[in-house]
DNA sequence: ATAAAAGTGGGGAAAAGTGGGGAAATATAC
DNA sequence: GTATATTTCCCCACTTTTCCCCACTTTTAT
């Protein structure tokens, strides 16, 4: 499972290497758009668990395909290369607004990928909020 | 299963290339009318399980009526030619407002093909609309 | 300090995508 | 029925993208 924080680059090919602690869970991946302008990497089996419920709910609602289209259409499936590297496709790379410097974190069964200017923004924000946000954890008995 | 999304162009002779990805599972497909002004694309296995189910809708119902008349009667089977490409019937490519570009996108049982404008407009609705959506994973238990 | 591992960049072969010519099949005209 | 036109389908050729490998730099470990 993943947790830390770590700085790589995307190189002109959109190639960006999978943290070397992270790659042994991590021969198969899908990466997709994530919540806050992120993108979200799952390993291929923790993919598909999600995948499988979003797959079966019923074309007949709009918002439903709505949902799918977003998730399901918004995901790649990635293959790590033999430097352990994955190619983020130009449209997440957009949606995330990635640039050269990019933040990878583990969220125990997910990675993050953040443009690091985003992220400095935002971890700022958070740990001042920290206190506050920190109360709402009552609710699940931490 | 399918996932992601890949923009391809459809040429004068009404042919769209299958991404490579995707060709596999795809010897023999159906095209037909989909909802929400795009095209959907079955493998031929996928399809008549589908059409199975809609064919044994109720009769008696208008709105079931209509339903299986756009899907059944809009459907065409299509091969994959040797490039891995389909040709789209003309009124298909009206019905669904094809020109040149076109996104293909995968949603596990089905490709849908748009128009890269409709898309477009279609995507960043659905994208703005992502933190409540987010909500919906709530009830499919995420 | 040296060796090993991780991260980064780029060249070249292979695959994918695209466009078009021409044969076979079908349709239309005389 | 034959000849001409039109459409469909298969194949070839070109361009672009992807993928695999090698090489160099930086960091980590001993």
């Amino acid at each position: 499972m993943f947790v830390g924080q770590y700085s790589h680059n995307i190189d002109s090919k959109g190639r960006m290497a999978i943290p070397a602690k992270f790659r042994h869970e991590l021969k198969k991946a899908v990466v997709t758009k994530g919540l806050d302008n992120c993108l979200f990497l799952y390993s291929k089996k923790e993919w598909d668990k999600l995948a499988e419920k979003i797959a079966s709910l019923p074309i007949s609602k709009s918002n439903t395909r709505a949902f799918s289209r977003l998730m399901l259409a918004g995901a790649m499936d990635v293959d790590v290369d033999g430097q352990g590297r994955v190619i983020l496709p130009e449209y997440l790379r957009k949606f995330a607004g990635l640039n050269k410097q990019t933040i990878i974190i583990g969220l125990y069964n997910r990675l993050e990928i953040w443009d690091e200017k985003r992220w400095e923004k935002y971890n700022l924000e958070n740990e001042k909020n920290s206190v506050s946000n920190a109360e709402a954890l009552d609710d699940i008995g931490v």
